[in-house]
RNA sequence: CCGGGUGUAGCGCAGCUGGUAGCGCGCCUGCUUUGGGAGCAGGAUGCCGCAGGUUCGAAUCCUGUCACUCGGACCA
């Protein structure tokens, strides 16, 4: 082993570059890929089997509330996406446009979708009449486009698969509980099954969605300090529904207008999970998620009975319901190892000559690298519950991280200085509410608003930034 | 979009005072190995990012462009 070909195949530690070392981990680890376009990337098996793994969960809860899926058109008329001001004047700069159908010029130009509220919009415009017909609940599998400038895998892509849930109700307070209700099951998604400890709460009105009255979200806070957002909730009020003209006929027999939602979750989070968990040997999955959660590697297996046994064990793992996979490759075991590890698989079982004698494997735990030696009887019953130790670990591990990385702060010039020396941080501090502030604290601390958090705290009772008397507890950070 | 860096084999890189491309790893074949990225022997692999220009001749010089990347702005 030559040292060289080590350095040819590591990743950037973390600690040295942390960009450089979370591209290293999403390219060898063989989760994406990039093309000849800028912003586009391919999701590869690997990165693939992650996002459908998330989106089975998502879909689950979804229709458990009672949501139904839709497919709806991929460009939008140029009239339609304008209908609602607050909302194009969003979207507009970074859309991209379809002129030409083969080689006669449109009429009218059509914009690929980077949201879809519009065509929702005047589809139910159409379908909508009575009170019956309501609640809308529907959600849509896809992907948009957004004209990014700046691209990074995962974080930022200019095409990203998402889900998008598009709902109508008959009033705002049943509008409003599903846009708290959806935040919850995004909260779920990301607690129970990616162990990212989340921060749930309201956007300011400088960062809400374009044509929102409304935007709830939940921030997460990854290794290196900066804040990511994973899934947005939004409450639109009558706002679109007024300016697309969908009313219903209420029981009084009255024309009323309804009250709309959308909320939406991409690939995004998958940037979010690599640098939540992942380590300098790479990636660490959570077993809830992992597409592969166990992968059993012989050793020497040339040797008389190696080969049979792993297949054994990698039967009797399946058949317990576990995601599992054997490496028979006639690479060297460390090189599993490593290759393995890299790609943040949470167990591994190795199994070899010696082990057979005794009648035992070896568990090694990815997140921790603890080895543990199970009976090959006890094999089927250890492993689930190991699993859930790996998950819960995580899940703490990063909670831990999260409360180390949260600070308070009462001025803009403590603010600063956190931030400075930890490279970012959740700060929270007391706010007035007025925008004015916000942008303050901005050019001054060089954070942005990131939620006014549903769990509020006490900190005084005046701005930092302009000393007036203040409404809410904020959280400042830098984001992805 | 503004500023810095980088594009040469699958990966990491050398070659860049112009003369027609090289190293390490990987890959393929064979044998020996196998509890932390194995060893030996043989073999294959290049629109030198792309497009123009200068030149007898360009990976090398000039211009443009595209992509990656870091910072900033913008954005969810």
């Amino acid at each position: 082993m030559s040292k060289d070909k080590k350095q040819v195949e590591q990743i950037t530690d973390m600690e040295v570059d942390f960009a450089k070392w979370y591209t290293d981990v999403c390219k060898k680890a063989e989760l994406i890929d990039y093309t000849s376009v800028k912003g586009m990337f391919i999701l590869r098996p690997y990165g693939y089997a992650i996002w459908e793994n998330i989106q089975h969960e998502l879909d689950v809860m979804f229709k458990e509330k009672g949501h139904e899926n839709v497919s709806m058109p991929l460009l939008i008329p140029e009239s339609l996406l304008q209908k609602e001001k607050d909302h194009v004047e969003g979207f507009a700069p970074e859309c991209a446009w379809v002129t030409l159908g083969g080689s006669e010029p449109l009429e009218e130009k059509l914009c690929i979708r980077p949201t879809s509220e519009t065509l929702f919009c005047e589809h139910w415009s159409q379908t909508v009449h009575s009170w019956r017909d309501l609640p809308k609940l529907y959600n849509q599998w896809c992907s948009v486009l957004r004209w990014e400038k700046t691209t990074r895998p995962f974080l930022r892509h200019r095409e990203f698969l998402w889900q998008e849930g598009h709902t109508l109700h008959a009033t705002p307070e049943e509008a409003i509980a599903e846009t708290e209700q959806q935040l919850e099951v995004y909260a779920r998604l990301c607690e129970y099954f990616l162990a990212m400890p989340v921060t749930k709460g309201l956007k300011t009105d400088k960062e809400k969605f374009a044509g929102a009255e409304r935007t709830y979200a939940i921030e997460c806070m990854m290794h290196d300090g900066k804040a990511l957002q994973n899934g947005t909730s939004h409450y639109f009020g009558d706002g679109f529904a007024k300016a697309f003209d969908i009313t219903f006929t209420n029981k009084e027999n009255q024309q009323e207008t309804p009250y709309e939602t959308s909320w939406g979750f991409t690939t995004r989070t998958i940037g979010g999970v690599i640098m939540t968990h992942g380590d300098n040997s790479g990636l660490i999955l959570p077993p809830r998620i992992a597409p592969t959660q166990v992968i059993v590697i012989p050793v020497a297996q040339h040797k008389e009975g190696v080969t049979e046994k792993a297949q054994e064990l990698l039967d009797m793992l399946k058949a317990a319901g576990i995601r599992a996979k054997a490496d028979f490759s006639d690479q060297s075991p460390g090189w599993k190892f490593a290759e393995w590890e890299m790609k943040g698989v949470p167990l591994r079982v190795e199994i070899g000559p010696k082990d057979i004698e005794a009648g035992q494997c070896v568990a090694v735990r990815r997140d921790n690298g603890e080895k543990i030696f199970i009976a090959i009887n006890n094999l089927s019953a250890t492993i689930p519950g190991l699993l859930e130790t790996v998950q819960q670990a995580m899940f703490d591990k990063a909670k831990e991280n999260l409360q180390k990385k949260t600070f308070t702060a009462t001025t803009v010039e403590q603010v600063k200085e956190i931030v400075e020396a930890n490279g970012g941080g959740f700060v929270k501090t007391m706010w007035c509410g007025d925008e004015e502030c916000e942008v303050a604290m901005k050019d001054k601390a060089g954070v942005s608003s990131r939620c006014i958090p549903f769990e509020q705290e006490n900190l005084g009772d005046v701005c930092p930034v302009c000393g007036k008397p203040a409404k809410k507890m904020i959280i400042w950070g830098i984001a992805y």
